[in-house]
DNA sequence: AGGCTGCATGGACTT
DNA sequence: AGTCCATGCAGCCTA
């Protein structure tokens, strides 16, 4: 399909290929996002002017169930007009067919803002937080509320596109100013919304803005942009930081991403959470924004009582699993450390004493470790203040101090309340607030990020490119914490999806055991992974009875989905095998490759040779420890009647996605996909006999509409019982049989017998040592 | 054995 | 290329 021009005809744009917009939610640069209020998938929509795919009417069809979009949402708003037949131009196109801007205005003036969106909702936002985009390199914002002037000077012009990163943030940008001083706005807003998760917050708009106001009046503000990245707001507010609060610049919140019963009123600003810059000089260039303290005018007000003290924030820092963990050693910014704590000149450092929310005083040592010719901060013994706070990694804890006694204070936010609870509550910085009851502002400028967090936090399973950044540092444990309540369901859902990959041992019945309605198999041997299970709820549960589905399975990647930490999926996202290196023949960095017709079954790299001897491990295994097995058996069934506890501890099977996998005792460990048309322990008639690697579980579960595959135990202990060379003949594996002549007895038969636990790392070790 | 300490490592990010 | 920082881990300490 061949790019289309702007339905308009007019700016010139090139619009994308039908192909380009449709293959899926992924978002490439400079394109954002909808949500499908259908099925909560996302569709790629590209920037506007960039390459923007309209159809006849403007309306486009949701890649996962066809319904069809309305190109409307808050971002496009500031380029599209809504057409009267439901059709969309661009602002540039729009004005010089003359097209009637009131449309949009009328809506505005309802509800600020007020675009539809692609599921229909109203998105609105202030009148004043209009939405203005100028020319690519200049934008000059006039006439705030209060009259004063924002400058957007070019380098920072909002929308300059390479400049502009505001999917750092994953926010919807607004300008702020309530006339539109460019009437060519074809700006290009490089704008993401956070997609991936069907979450009631993904459709929500999320503000973003950042104002930097000098403390004289009457000079044009230079502005960073409503949209510019951290550096560039680094850079820009370097200029302001001795300016002072203005409040009633504050943007109002849009009232979509408020939560139920919050109305929208002139007190609302101040529940906005502020990123202050540094208040002093000397970091106003080091520290991150991501460090600065936010603070909602309302906590701020909150603080504002009766006290004389004045309460200068300092930083904040999301608590990263390191910090909230058992160590207690709470890693400082190194900008923030120094800047604000005691200079230290010896690692040891000096006790610092600082005071918590309740008053408390605690005895923290602070100090630093020599760490690649710089230094590394620590707190530490912050683990009773943080147990005392309840806090968790992804929790934000703040540092303030006290004026005039400089006394530190520590300060928390909860993560899961951070966000849309807080807002509603406005209660943020409550703890905040019990240091003092007036606080006098700091000078300071206003830096706003108005519920950046409001959604994309909650992209546990696909944080969006634009908080990669902030992610990174808190890693995936405090993905988890960052889940706002309603997702707690994607917690569940995700916990019965790992249910869903356990099954019990094809040799004893499991028991039912009943716990909050939720029925589960008790197994008296462990059970295996990688196969399906029973999960079931009481009739008085939610669910009635859930019986494997390999659909269940589609929210998985392909390797999460069999490897054993998906049962732990914070675990899985974790793991980040610093020690791997090229040429890990571990099973994590093994793991096969997606994409069928990589390997051959006669590929001899070093995948697939590390998993064909694996599998010719396990069946030597398999088969020694059967005839132990049956020999203990025989043993037992002379003395007592009882199964053998031994009988799973290895297991081989055949999960829904073809995948072949044993398990050792809990371990489950991958070993390839079977190839689509055969089964590798199947009958002769099908089974070609060989592992295909590349199989993707889900392409293949789509094709099958048999659902699961499985082998029966019996099955596998016949093969396993076969002579290896019989086995690896009927397999397709010959190439390993004059592998196993060749290094038998030297290296890989000792170990195979060997002792059984760790034998799989012992292997791994080896045949790394071996790569 | 388990906890603690100090350092090393490496990914992410910045310059 | 340099820097930051989250985290792993070896070695030491302590119960």
């Amino acid at each position: 399909m061949e790019p289309e021009v702007c339905m308009n005809g007019l700016c010139g744009a090139l619009l994308a290929a039908e192909g380009d917009y449709k293959k899926g939610w992924a978002l490439r640069s400079g394109g954002f996002a909808n949500l499908c209020d259908k099925c909560g998938s996302a569709y790629e929509q590209l920037a506007f002017c960039e390459v923007f795919h309209l159809d006849d009417t403007g309306w486009r069809e949701c890649t996962s169930c066809g319904r069809r979009l309305h190109c409307g949402c808050i971002a496009s708003s500031a380029f599209l007009e809504l057409l009267d037949n439901g059709g969309v131009s661009c602002i540039s196109c729009s004005s010089t067919l003359g097209h009637n801007p009131k449309t949009r205005e009328e809506k505005t003036k309802e509800t600020g803002i007020s675009v539809e969106n692609s599921v229909g909702e109203t998105r609105s936002s202030s009148i004043d937080n209009h939405v203005n985009v100028g020319n690519l390199n200049k934008i000059m914002l006039t006439k705030l509320n209060d009259g004063e002037e924002l400058l957007i000077p070019s380098e920072n012009a909002v929308a300059s596109t390479s400049q502009m990163k505001l999917e750092e943030y994953g926010t919807t940008p607004m300008s702020l100013n309530g006339t539109s001083e460019s009437p060519h706005a074809a700006g290009i807003i490089k704008y993401r919304e956070s997609t991936g998760l069907k979450d009631v917050y993904g459709s929500l708009v999320q503000t973003n803005l950042t104002i930097g106001l000098s403390a004289a009046p009457g000079k044009p503000v230079l502005c960073p942009s409503t949209a510019v990245e951290e550096t560039e707001l680094n850079k820009t507010f370097s200029s302001f930081q001795q300016g002072t609060w203005s409040r009633h610049l504050l943007p109002k919140v849009p009232k979509s991403i408020l939560p139920q019963g919050f109305n929208a009123n002139p007190g609302m600003s101040s529940q906005i959470r502020v990123a202050r810059p540094p208040v002093e000089g000397r970091v106003k260039n080091q520290l991150l924004p991501r460090y600065w303290p936010r603070i909602t005018e309302q906590e701020l007000q909150q603080i504002s009582g009766d006290s004389n003290a004045t309460i200068v924030p300092l930083f904040e820092k999301v608590l990263s699993a390191s910090d909230a963990g058992r160590i207690g050693r709470l890693v400082l910014p190194k900008a923030c450390a120094e800047a604000y704590f005691p200079p230290i000149s010896q690692p040891e450092g000096l006790p610092l004493r600082i005071q918590d929310v309740k008053g408390k005083e605690w005895l923290f040592q602070f100090r630093f470790w020599p760490n690649n010719n710089s230094r590394m901060y620590v707190l530490e013994g912050v683990t009773p203040c943080i147990q005392s706070m309840q806090l968790q990694a992804g929790d934000t804890v703040t540092f303030s101090r006290m004026e005039p006694e400089g006394k530190l204070l520590m300060g928390f936010r909860k993560a899961s309340t951070s966000t849309s609870l807080q807002l509603m509550k406005g209660s943020t910085y409550s703890h905040l607030s019990e240091f003092s009851r007036n606080v006098n502002l700091p000078n300071g400028d206003v830096g706003w990020h108005t519920n950046e967090q409001l959604g994309s936090k909650l992209m546990a399973g696909s944080f969006p490119p634009s908080e990669k950044k902030r992610s990174r540092n808190i890693g995936s444990k405090s993905k988890r914490l960052l889940i706002e309540s309603q997702d707690a369901l994607e917690i569940k859902h995700t916990w019965e999806e790992s249910q869903d990959m356990l099954f019990p041992s094809p040799l004893q019945k499991p028991s039912v055991v009943t716990i909050e309605d939720n029925e589960f198999e008790e197994y008296e041997e462990p059970p295996v992974f990688g196969k399906g299970s029973i999960f079931t709820v009481c009739s008085s549960g939610r669910k009635s009875s859930v019986s494997h589905k390999p659909e269940q399975n589609q929210g998985y990647s392909g390797i999460d989905a069999q490897t054993p930490s998906t049962a732990e999926p914070s675990a899985a996202i974790t793991t980040k095998h610093p020690r791997h290196r090229p040429g890990c023949s571990c099973i994590v960095c093994i793991q096969p490759p997606s994409g069928k017709g990589k390997h051959n079954p006669t590929c001899t790299c070093n995948v697939c040779m590390t998993v064909k001897r694996r599998f010719k491990t396990l069946m030597l295994r398999k088969k020694k420890r059967q005839s132990e097995h049956e020999a203990k058996i025989a043993e037992k069934n002379q003395l007592t009647c009882g199964p053998p506890k031994e009988d799973v501890e290895v297991s081989i099977s055949v999960t829904p996605h073809n995948q072949l996998c044993y398990t050792l005792g809990h371990k489950e460990v991958e070993v390839g996909f079977l190839d689509n048309e055969s089964s590798l322990l199947g009958s002769e008639s099908t089974s070609k006999g060989h592992l295909d690697l590349n199989i993707h579980p889900h392409r293949e579960e789509r094709d099958r509409a048999n659902g699961e595959t499985r082998v029966s135990m019996m099955s596998l202990l016949q093969v396993a019982n076969l002579p290896l060379e019989t086995y690896l003949k009927q397999n397709g594996l010959t190439s390993l049989i004059s592998e196993q002549q060749a290094s038998s007895g030297s290296q890989t038969l000792p170990q195979e017998t060997g002792e059984t636990g760790g034998g799989d790392e012992e292997e791994d070790d080896r045949l790394g040592d071996e790569s």
